[in-house]
Formats: structure tokens, C-alpha cells, sequence
DNA sequence: TTAAATTTGTTGAACATCCGTCAAATTTTT
DNA sequence: AAAAATTTGACGGATGTTCAACAAATTTAA
């Protein structure tokens, strides 16, 4: 039986192929670390999972340090972007976007065991790759004063007093622990338990002091 | 002036000699981890950490490999048996013995940056060493037992209905969330804030429910 | 107690293999 | 024809492991 060759969809623009290969060099980093891990991934790795061939990588960016700088910038942003989706359909109310916050991350969508472990290899990579830190820094300085933001605007509704900076931080630390014990003990929690203990978790901040 | 020249302590009986340079390797080991990250240990720089030739890595373990998961088993062992003598000393209220988890984790002597940077790198380590995933298996399992055995016996004793199971996981979960981000954000939170809030997470679970 | 024999500890050069990067050669788009 | 995209072999250097050679500790024999 005679069959066409499957073809796969490639741009033959200039400009095209230039964001092309861009993403899947991006997206091929992302795979490779999440797979392979740091020590594993290396241009090579890269590129067979980019399909393209090794020199193309330092064709598109100046250096593997570099494109793992894009990739974490790339990885963190399609997280960011879901949550800030979801924040904006929760509507007005702080606290509904507060509670937003852990039903984005923890979505099905966004929680994948490819993202947990890029994730959990990019928190390796922090420590040694100085352009990945200053993306950390830059992004992680948002994360936190927006759900500052939040815990202190849903603390002034109710009219309590609540030190908005800690709670904010608890917040996020309860869904780093989450989003790291599903990357290495997969089987001991879920997705489910870890939106209902950090929504738990904000509600509590969000009581009265006794 | 005349002065002698400094004795290294070092151990002259074949017995004394295997010890010392196992514990030198695998000290030297976490030392590397902590302070060259996954990719940057080799068997040089391990070596190099423990005044030791190259050779001896393979003369006193199977393998880099190996010489890994014990290193890890040795980590995880400091902590834990500082955790195991400050709940002994707090006695039998399975409430207080909790309260003695959070308060020997982050305590000064077991929460340092080396140690913090080398679990950090286990963590990473854990998916693609087959040798140290067991180990983080066998000695997780314990860990998740015991700290749940301490919610059910808390919750009997004040006679509330709890998920032990969970609450136990939420704990743990909230401890490696802060272990984390004091080491990737050291400025950002404090071994105190951890404790503070673990403890809180501790009594908010074992309030009778609403 | 001494001296020889034996076991154990230690070293670093050598090995094959892989790394990130580069540049010349080739193909494809313009 | 010119320019851009792509491939591939080559580079110096680093990797984990092995092994022959040597040093030190220990046991055996006298």
C-alpha cells in the first residue's frame, strides 16, 4: 500500500522559520530538562528534541546559558499567563482571585509532570546560571507583590489586620511544597489536595485574629 | 622561632583509615553538591573537597553513582536524627512532639545553606539516580508514618476527626516549601517566619472543623 | 625483638567518550 | 546572484573509570 510521507508543517519564510525555530529550540530545552534533567541536557539533547541539527542552536540564541534563560522566562510565563487568566475571570473580589491562584497553577493544563520537573530543574539552575537568577528575581518580585497586593486588599475588605507580606509568602511557599512533592513523590498527593490546602490556607489568613 | 609544623589529625590503623576517608568523601561530597550544584560534583571536584586523590573515590565506593545515594542517606540522616532527639525531649504529647518538627528543621544546626543547597540538588538528583530515588523512598515512607502516627494520636487525644494522612502531607509538604524558598529566595523569608507558620499550620489542623 | 612477607592504602597518567562552540561547506529562500 | 538557513566535522577541554606503580600498615617467621 502506498502512503505519503507525512509532512510535517515547517514555515519557508525567513521570518517565519526565525520564530520557528526559536520556539521549538525554546520548547525542546524544556522537554530535555524536564526528561534528562541538567546534567543530562545538553545542546544535543536540545536539538534532537528540536529536530534540528546542533549548530542551529547557537545560529538562534548566544549560548546554551542563554537559552535556558529564555526557556525558564518561557516555561514561567505560560504559568503566569493561565493564572492571570484565571484571576481576571474571578472578577473584583481579592479574595476570589486569591483563591484563583492555586486553581490556575494546580490546573491540569498548567500542572504537568513535564512542567513540575522543568520546574524543579530550573530551581537547581537558579543557583549557577546567573541569567536564569536575575529571571527569577525579576518574575518572583512580581509573583509575590501581586498576591501581596491581594492579601492586603482582601484583609482591608474585611476589615482586619493581617501582615499581607507573610501571608503572601506562606502562600506561595505552600504551593512551591506542592508543586515540588508532586515532582518527586507523585503518588503521595495531588493536584486536588494541593488547591484545597492552599485554599484553605488563604481562608485561615483570612479569619480574625482570635 | 621554632614551630611545629601543624598535625593533621589523621587516623594510622587500617580500620580508622577506611572510616575516615569514607566520611571524608561523603562530606566532601555534600560540600560539592552544596556549593557546585549537580553538573559541576565530579569525581575531581569531590575529591579535590576531601584532600583526597581521584582514585580513592572508586578505591572506597562502586561509583560516583553510589557515592551519591550514601551521601544522600548521611544528609538525610543529620537531619533527621536532630529531629528524632527534639521530639524524645518533648516529651509524649504526640501535640508537642509535632510543635518539636518544625523547630528542629529549621533550627540553626540543621538549616544551613550547605544543607539546604544539597537537598536542593537531591531533589533534582532523585529522578535520575535510580540508587538515591530508593533511598528517598524508604526513608520519605518513615517520615510520612511517623509525622502521620503524631496527627492521629494529636487528634484522639482532643477527640476531633482529622485526615491524618493529609494533615501530615500538608505538613511536610509546607517544611520542604519553606526549605525551599530559603534556599532559591535566602532574603525573602527566615528560618523563624518557617517555623511560625508550620506551627500554625500544625494547630490550625488539630482546631476541631467549623 | 627484628626482618621479611603480605595485605591494604594511595597516586596520577592513560583511556574512550562526551561536552559547548565554531567555521567552512552546502542547501534553501529571496 | 545574493542572503539566510542549515549541516557536519573538528577543536580543546572535561568527564568517570581503570590500572600499574608505589607507600604504609599489618602479619608472619625466625
Amino acid at each position: 500500500m502506498l502512503r505519503k510521507k507525512a509532512v510535517v508543517e515547517r514555515p519557508r519564510t525567513h521570518p517565519e522559520i526565525n520564530e520557528f525555530r526559536r520556539k521549538t529550540l525554546i520548547e525542546g530545552t524544556i522537554r530535555s530538562l524536564a526528561e534528562h534533567g541538567v546534567a543530562g541536557t545538553t545542546v544535543r539533547s536540545i536539538c534532537s528534541e528540536a529536530n534540528s541539527s546542533r549548530g542551529l542552536m547557537n545560529h538562534y540564541f548566544d549560548s546554551k546559558e542563554h537559552l535556558l534563560e529564555i526557556a525558564f522566562r518561557h516555561l514561567y510565563q505560560t504559568v503566569a499567563s493561565h493564572v492571570a487568566k484565571k484571576q481576571t475571570q474571578a472578577g473584583d473580589d481579592p479574595v476570589d482571585q486569591l483563591h484563583a491562584l492555586p486553581n490556575a497553577v494546580f490546573s491540569a493544563k498548567v500542572n504537568t509532570p513535564q512542567n513540575r520537573n522543568a520546574f524543579l530543574t530550573f530551581w537547581h539552575e537558579i543557583r549557577f546560571n546567573p541569567l536564569v537568577r536575575k529571571a527569577n528575581q525579576q518574575v518572583y518580585g512580581n509573583y509575590l507583590e501581586n498576591t501581596e497586593r491581594l492579601f492586603a486588599a482582601a484583609a482591608a475588605e474585611r476589615g482586619i489586620s493581617l501582615d499581607a507580606r507573610q501571608a503572601a509568602m506562606g502562600l506561595i511557599t505552600m504551593i512551591d511544597g506542592y508543586w515540588l512533592s508532586l515532582s518527586i513523590y507523585e503518588k503521595l498527593s495531588s493536584r486536588e489536595e494541593a488547591i484545597a490546602c492552599c485554599t484553605n490556607y488563604i481562608d485561615t489568613q483570612l479569619m480574625s485574629p482570635a
